[in-house]
DNA sequence: GTTATTGCAAATGATTTGCACAAGG
DNA sequence: CCTTGTGCAAATCATTTGCAATAAC
């Protein structure tokens, strides 16, 4: 986990009178150890299969605070459930694509990108402060070869796939 | 209502071998009457405030099928409910600015945007098949000037204000 | 007639909350 | 101690669904 977190949380709970608790801490650990997006039940489930105990309301309770010292984002990905990127903290401006036949989610920067919202933004009137970019797209191999590696993969793991086609 | 929407919607109906029903009209009708964003429960009091009548449930029902015909988009305006947008039919690429003062919500065209996104998705190996870019900002008069006129007219309408903030 | 549609009320499922108890500082 | 945090179970709230009655076509 990047020691930035543990800073910057720190400060968090420090300027708002708050608590360290060994369960803030485990949920803390188990979010920020991987980079993978997750749904607040699959972060409790998480938790539960390591030896340290958390209620799933201290599990949503911390999330919340995460969301509001800013170090966990909030991102939608279509889904019916809230889902959370711990990724925002080493790639603080990046955008999400997301395959339609698999559900994979890929995450990269793009600085014109950024430029040219910010530019959009302005011409507006306004500053922009947060830009939330999602590229639903399918791969060119399934298109080309009908086969998605990303689909075979998420079948094996069991992941959610995505609702629409 | 743009006459295209309803040559569309009979399409679909046609096709998918449903039937028109005056509720379905009704619902449609109060929808494409306005280009205003809508969560389905503030819908259903449109409804109720007109002569027909319709049911939750019916209501709830009609706007999956216009999401499913690609007539209405679900979009996400970082609210907790879903919001849906009727304006896709007129700017098939269009993207939200939000103000996070007032929770105004701007739709704006951007060709080179789109274009650069694509270009994005491309690079990844992928074709991208949807966009989805909101900027959540702020405006310069509020900064400068410490006033957003969008705020004043917003609180008068009794809006939904923005939880960001 | 046959099948889709409706309305109602009950079910669902994610998230939140009230409250008594536990435990940081 | 004093206050925040936790766990539990109950409450909430948007949305979905089962079912009997209704109405397209």
């Amino acid at each position: 986990m990047d020691s930035t977190v543990a800073t910057r949380l720190q400060q968090f709970i420090q300027t708002k009178g708050l608590r360290n608790t060994p369960q803030r801490d485990a949920i803390v650990e188990a979010i920020f150890s991987s980079d993978e997006h997750f749904t607040a039940d699959e972060l409790w489930d998480r938790i539960r299969k390591t030896q340290s105990k958390s209620s799933r309301a201290t599990v949503y309770r911390t999330i919340s605070l995460l969301v509001e010292a800013g170090l966990l984002h909030e991102i939608d990905l279509g889904d019916d459930q809230k889902t959370y990127d711990p990724n925002f903290i080493d790639s603080p401006a990046h955008n999400h694509l997301v395959c339609i036949d698999c559900g994979k989610v890929i995450e990269f920067e793009d600085d014109n990108i950024r430029l040219l919202n910010d530019c959009a933004a302005r011409r507006l009137g306004f500053r922009a402060s947060k830009q939330s970019l999602k590229i639903e797209a399918c791969c060119e191999a399934l298109r080309l070869h009908g086969r998605c590696d990303n689909l075979i993969e998420a079948r094996i793991q069991g992941k959610r796939l995505p609702k629409h086609r």
